[in-house]
DNA sequence: CATGAATGAGGCTTCATTCAT
DNA sequence: GATGAATGAAGCCTCATTCAT
């Protein structure tokens, strides 16, 4: 009955793994039990933990993989060859379409994941999380930097308090975006796109130094 | 053992409602059961079912209620005879004091409830809910003219968008802010309140006409 | 269905103690399922947690249970009207009986109770059955001091320490007569009672003053 | 990766059976997983099934061992130079120790085995180990001898009987003490040690003639 | 109306054991 | 022979919900 010869630990941790994701996405991750992640993944249930300790290990997994993709974004979005406001929205889509990919871990890792600053208790790959985050922050705070010696930022933000704070405004937009996605196409009139794109650049005033009309 | 003559029925609700609310706050509205709302309203678990059909009612309740808080919060800020300045950190502080009050609802508004935009399977309560939503925009949407009017706002932000937006902005950046509260204090030294009340001047400038330096 | 009107909680505590008693007599408490005393009881599996706690309170009530048997059993023993080395027997028959009705409780009142001395963290059964044991120690004492004022045990047994000693003298000779009923009866051809009936008095000689012909 | 080149059968059995016996004495015999078995014997899982035939097997092997244990130990003392007293003694040190050595399979032997008295069904290690058990109950028995026919133990003992009742009490006593230790020392302020020279001198008085003052 | 009583459905996790390679 | 892989079966427990009284 061994159904898959030889393939490594980590194929059978992806593909459960990428079973759990789907289903996440769909209804939920508190709403998703294992028995449907092993049915989904072609396990049975008890394999799941074989390659999992819990549950908790496969969201764990899943948002971890999730910050290292957003992380992509973002860096492959600041290191292009283009003008400070553009690399801005590019930064601005990728967090667009983290959220798109990982809906759930979006709230994760906005919410809870930080909080275990230097505590013990954690899964590694929790820890491993939020030191992508922390590299993150500085990744951003950087690009800030770089900002406001090109001259293109106003000075007096504060780069790291200045990042965070994008950071929750941001990503508030979007959630909101998705959320009301058909709302505000019958009440504004809008595609999400148009409005997010409304947002981003509403909010690129705040760091931008004068003169940058939209 | 009729524990009260003959309130009316909203009376009853209401007890429960205060019970399940308190637990909400304190342990989230999944992690609350029927048994310890019924507990702690001094009712049989089996009369909550007399009084909500679901627990999904009792929250649909709870959220209707924060709503009209939340819509209370910010009528009286606008109504205040202050400057567009003052009334717009006013306003902030109403979506702090409700994120603080109803920390579990604050998710659910932005999130679910509109979406069932006159849709028919819903909760009466989730109607009122909408309504109420909806007529905060329309409050808001005429601080924000009433702003522009008076030469404080800038022009070109078209207001019912406008408003939408920072409905999102502002929500995602108190959320960051109590989430990581301590991250934000061991990381930036600052306590919650100043994280937002920087985040909120930030976002004023989006809207202020020039010469407004924070 | 409703499948009994208004009886106590109390009667549903015991029906279901009494299922779990004889699965435990039969098979053993590990190997005794909550889906088969559920089943033997008559209730839903659910329904037993609406009595107990978990399974660790029905055996802990089970346990309480033997526990006042046994008292009442040994008591009894000694306030008959009868010669010390008659009421001597009735207490070893005593324990005799107990082990006969509670072959599991045997072990686990030798075994785990009053380690918990003086602790917090136990059901309050646990905590009673300590107790009666504690009685117990000390109606045996008294019964060991009678009998010595009385002139017929020997002076020099220390009472406590000796009915502590003898507790677990009797306890394991009457575990190895039952589990070894059968190869008692082939190897040297004596019935239970027989082996038993010899090492109660031969254990007699141990306290008894001299001429006290077996 | 065959660990070892080719050593026999029962090198394989060793090592695996050493690995088991810790874990069963530290954690007991069913709170120990075949798994933990396999990772601590380092071996995998699937390999002890080679040499096992399950895991009860394995408790077979142990509980054999022990008995061979306990054999040497019973024999050994009664081969010292010395007194029946000191000998007596010694025996009972024999199983103080084999009860340190293996508090798991005190309770079994004393309990299960022998009942499968001339059965089928059982493993040859089990056999094996009633085997010993017998041959023990020889040489206890013609100990006793020696010592009626040396004029230090009472005439009126038959002899197998004896040794069994004995086998019985001793091994009450000090499951008791072991479980009971720390009760002992709180509540009659007695090392287990102490409580046992008692117990053992007590019982010894059982057997040895008159003047035999302790 | 109020509730005591009961439960179906489901959740997570563990483990001894099997089997193809 | 040794093992990586997989799993069936079972266990304990929780909870929203129903219903007869």
């Amino acid at each position: 009955m061994a159904r898959r010869k030889k393939e490594p630990r980590a194929v059978h941790r992806q593909n459960i793994a990428t079973a759990a994701e789907e289903l996440f996405t769909k209804k939920g991750i508190e709403a998703t039990s294992m028995d449907e992640i092993a049915q989904k993944a072609g396990y049975s249930k008890a394999t799941l933990y074989v390659y999992f300790q819990n549950k908790e290990e496969i969201v764990g997994l899943l948002v971890l993989e999730s910050m290292k993709k957003l992380y992509d974004y973002i860096v492959g979005a600041i290191q292009e060859e283009k003008s400070m406001r553009e690399r801005y929205l590019l930064i601005c889509q990728g967090l667009v379409r983290y959220q798109e990919k990982y809906p759930f871990y979006f709230q994760i890792v906005l919410k809870g994941i930080n909080v275990n600053f230097e505590q013990e208790e954690c899964l590694p790959e929790e820890e491993e999380t939020f030191r992508i985050g922390e590299e993150l922050n500085l990744v951003l705070k950087k690009f800030v930097e770089e900002g406001i010696a090109a001259g293109e930022f106003r000075q007096e933000i504060n780069s790291i308090s200045t990042v965070f704070a994008f950071w929750g405004m941001l990503s508030g937009l979007i959630q909101l975006a998705v959320n009301k996605e058909e709302y505000i196409k019958k009440a504004m009139n809008q595609t999400k796109q148009e409005f997010l794109q409304n947002g981003f650049d509403t909010l690129y005033h705040t760091i931008a130094k004068e003169k940058q009309d939209e």
